[in-house]
Parts: structure tokens; C-alpha cells; sequence
DNA sequence: TCGGCAAGCCAC
DNA sequence: AAACGTGGCTTGCCGA
């Protein structure tokens, strides 16, 4: 009734037996890499802990891992300013503690900020996965859900391999515990920009689509348009902002929102966003057009014909409609690349299966597929990938995939 | 002891 | 008042 059928035939159901096997094979753990790196995280930990005592004085024992004791320690104590509150109390997240860092008043914020990253990793990931290995084989096996996501994509649990750090150093350590088997090497292949391809595939403009087409940096060439420069005069900030706008603007960010992440006046944002919209005419009609559609039929809608039902869109709330129109914009972006994602996965996983090859798919995390392969297979292996994933769908802004293999996860970049 | 909420934070 | 979308996990804390 609400044709869905084709979504069905063409994309979930032919994807759940690559599912069921990337849960069965599961991925290898490197028990005593990540034990290692337990005992050193822990000992900068306690020092850490040492430092914020010998910085706040006398006052008795803090709980670090407490947002409130941290609030009475900050805001009581060391008498720093309260710059966010939250529904119970004063904030202490990561955005007031740099804050306060750059504020210079005590060393404490910045300790804090050290400490939870480090918390976070033992707790969430060090300490927490290989308790989930298999004790015979030492892989773990996570569960990859297909009916979680609002927009189609997969979600992970138990543990959730779609969260592992790799923006920090640290958090990049953690990836050396994930390995090969003897004999096996891991290959990771990741869609180059696949939602921005996607919204330009769909929007037809022509400034992104050629962006594409002839730029090997999106988000540079993104700065050259706007500024009405050549590529060769983007400096580091002129690309920032372009790559925050071009992220932001698939999430329907306001201009509040930009120059909070830019950390930029309202109006500065504000007009970057209008001279964006000038040279992008394409990218704004479209954008338009999705609210437009989703107001009149009710649903967001794939390229593949996944929908996703919002009556909030008809809302007589300001706030609840927006938020609407927010998701309205970017469901059928996000959920576009969870379908070609799949689609690619349904077929490597029958190619490799039918080919009677030894390669496997261990993990997904959105826009990249890590296979676990035997060594004298890479080469056929890579191949296959990456026709499988650019060839999900015909953009006009050509998929692209980038390929890198190694035995631990962190030396696939 | 258990379940749930709040805060916080990891990823794409 | 809210202001950037999709998830999952851990800890502290509180009430049943």
C-alpha cells in the first residue's frame, strides 16, 4: 500500500544473508595490544586524577566521572564562571571546559578535558570489547540491526563497532586492537563524499556537480566558488568554512547554528550562507523542493523509495515543524547512502560466496566496508570492492571509493 | 537490587 | 525557546 515492496526486494532483503555473515565471521581482537594500552591509559588516569587534587586545594575527594561533582568543584571551589546550564544544573561538557581552558583562570578544565577523554576510552572501549570476545577464538561479534534507523541505515550493538575512535591519537590506538587472522590482512573501502555526490546527483546543480567532476577537493573547490576565486587562493579557513557549510547545509543548519560551529558572528555565517545560496541556486531549489514534497505527501522519500513518514511537517509549531523539515531534508541524503551501501554489500557478499572466495565482510560503518581477506586474494578482493561500491548507482556525480589495507584496522587510512 | 533518566561523548 | 541529522554506551544518581 505504501509501496515500499521495491525497497524490500531490491535492497533489505537481498542484504540480510551479508548481514548474518558479517555477524558470524565477527572481527579479531588483539587481547594483549588492548590490555597494554589499558595499563598505560589507566596510569595517566590516576596522575591526571593526582594533578586536578593538587590544583583545587583542600575540599575533600572529587568523583571526576560525576557531572555534578565536577559542577561544584568548577563553579564552587575554583569560583569559575557557570556558561551553560543544563536541565539540572550547570554545564560541564566538553564545549564550557575548553572555554574555561582558554580562559586561563586554573589548569583544572584542561585536565578534566584530558581525563574524560581518557575515561571514555578505557571504559567504553579498552576495557569493555575484549569482555565481549569469543574466549576460543578471540573475535568479537557485534549485531548489525537493520530495522533501527529511522532513515535505512544499519546500527551496531553489543558491542557498537560504528563508534570506534579515530579522531584523537589516543582514540586512534584503540584500532590497533582490531586484526587480521594468520594469513589475513583487513581491507577498508570507503565512499569518497558519498553524501555530497549524492546531493548533487539529486539537485542536478551545476557548480557542485562540476566541483566533482574536476575537483579532487570538494570541500576547496566549495571555497572557490564562493569567493568567486581560483582554487590556488583558498587558504586553511576559507576551506573550513566551506566544509562546515556543506556539512551543516545536508542537517538544515540555521546560521545560528553554523557560526556556533565556526565560532563566528551570526551575521558573518548568515552571509556566508546567502553567497553559498547564490552560487549554489541548484542546491537551494532542491533543498526547497524536498520540503515542499514532504509537506504535500507526507513522507521523505529515497532514491531507492525508502520513506520515512513526517506528519510533523504539517505542524502549526514553529519548532516541531522545523524540526520536521530538518529531517525532511536530510533523511533522503543519509538514507540514499545507507541504500547504495547495502546494495553494494548484497552483491560483494554474493560475488564473494558465489566466486568461492575466502574474503568476508567483518564490519560496516556507513560509508565504509572493512573485509577481512586471505593475503594472496587482496588484489581480487580490492577489485571487487570497489566495482561493487561505485558501481551501487550511476550519479552524475560519480561514486568514488578509496581502498587501504594493513592487519589492524589503524593502518587502514 | 533493579530500572530509568540525565549528562556526556564516541562514530558517520 | 530553539537553533545540526542518525545512532549506542557508560556513569552517576534516584526512586521503586
Amino acid at each position: 500500500k505504501e509501496s515500499l515492496e521495491s525497497v524490500h526486494r531490491d535492497v533489505d532483503a537481498p542484504v540480510a544473508p551479508a548481514l548474518a555473515a558479517m555477524e558470524f565471521a565477527g572481527v579479531g581482537i588483539d587481547k594483549k595490544a588492548l590490555g597494554r594500552l589499558g595499563k598505560t591509559v589507566e596510569a595517566e588516569l590516576a596522575e591526571t586524577e593526582a594533578e586536578v587534587a593538587r590544583a583545587s586545594g583542600d575540599g575533600g575527594p572529587v568523583n571526576l566521572n560525576s557531572p555534578k561533582q565536577v559542577g561544584d568543584l568548577l563553579f564552587g571551589r575554583l569560583g569559575l564562571p557557570v556558561l551553560k546550564e543544563t536541565k539540572t544544573g550547570p554545564s560541564t561538557d566538553v564545549e564550557v571546559l575548553e572555554r574555561l581552558d582558554a580562559g586561563g583562570g586554573s589548569p583544572v578544565p584542561g585536565l578534566l578535558l584530558r581525563h574524560r577523554e581518557l575515561s571514555k576510552l578505557l571504559s567504553t572501549y579498552i576495557r569493555a570489547i575484549p569482555a565481549l570476545a569469543n574466549p576460543g577464538t578471540g573475535r568479537v561479534h557485534a549485531r548489525f540491526h537493520q530495522n533501527v534507523a529511522v532513515t535505512g541505515r544499519l546500527s551496531s550493538s553489543n558491542p557498537n563497532l560504528q563508534n570506534i575512535p579515530v579522531r584523537t591519537p589516543t582514540g586512534r590506538e584503540v584500532r590497533r586492537g582490531f586484526v587480521a587472522g594468520p594469513g589475513r590482512v583487513l581491507l577498508s573501502a570507503d565512499y569518497s563524499q558519498v553524501e555530497l555526490r549524492i546531493l548533487a546527483h539529486l539537485s542536478k546543480d551545476p557548480a557542485l556537480l562540476r566541483a566533482f567532476r574536476e575537483g579532487l577537493d570538494v570541500h576547496a573547490q566549495t571555497a572557490a566558488e564562493v569567493a568567486g576565486a581560483d582554487l590556488g587562493s583558498v587558504t586553511r579557513e576559507m576551506r573550513a568554512r566551506a566544509k562546515a557549510v556543506n556539512f551543516g547545509l545536508m542537517y538544515g543548519q540555521s546560521s545560528f547554528g553554523l557560526a556556533r560551529t565556526l565560532r563566528i558572528p551570526r551575521k558573518e555565517a548568515h552571509a556566508y550562507i546567502l553567497r553559498y545560496f547564490e552560487r549554489f541556486s541548484g542546491v537551494k531549489a532542491f533543498l526547497d523542493g524536498l520540503k515542499e514534497s514532504c509537506e504535500r505527501t507526507g513522507f521523505a522519500e529515497t532514491m531507492l523509495g525508502r520513506r520515512r513518514f513526517l506528519p510533523d511537517i504539517r505542524s502549526k509549531n514553529r519548532t516541531i515543524k522545523a524540526n520536521a523539515e530538518r529531517v525532511a531534508v536530510n533523511s533522503p541524503i543519509q538514507g540514499t547512502a545507507a541504500d547504495l551501501a547495502k546494495v553494494a554489500m548484497a552483491r560483494i557478499h554474493r560475488r564473494l560466496h558465489e566466486g568461492g572466495l575466502g574474503s568476508r565482510m567483518v564490519l560496516q560503518v556507513h560509508d565504509e566496508l572493512i573485509l577481512e581477506v586471505p593475503e594472496g586474494e587482496a588484489d581480487a578482493a580490492r577489485a571487487l570492492v570497489v566495482e561493487e561500491m561505485e558501481g551501487a548507482a550511476d550519479l552524475d556525480a560519480p561514486l568514488r571509493v578509496d581502498v587501504a589495507q594493513g592487519p589492524a584496522w589503524s593502518d587502514l587510512k
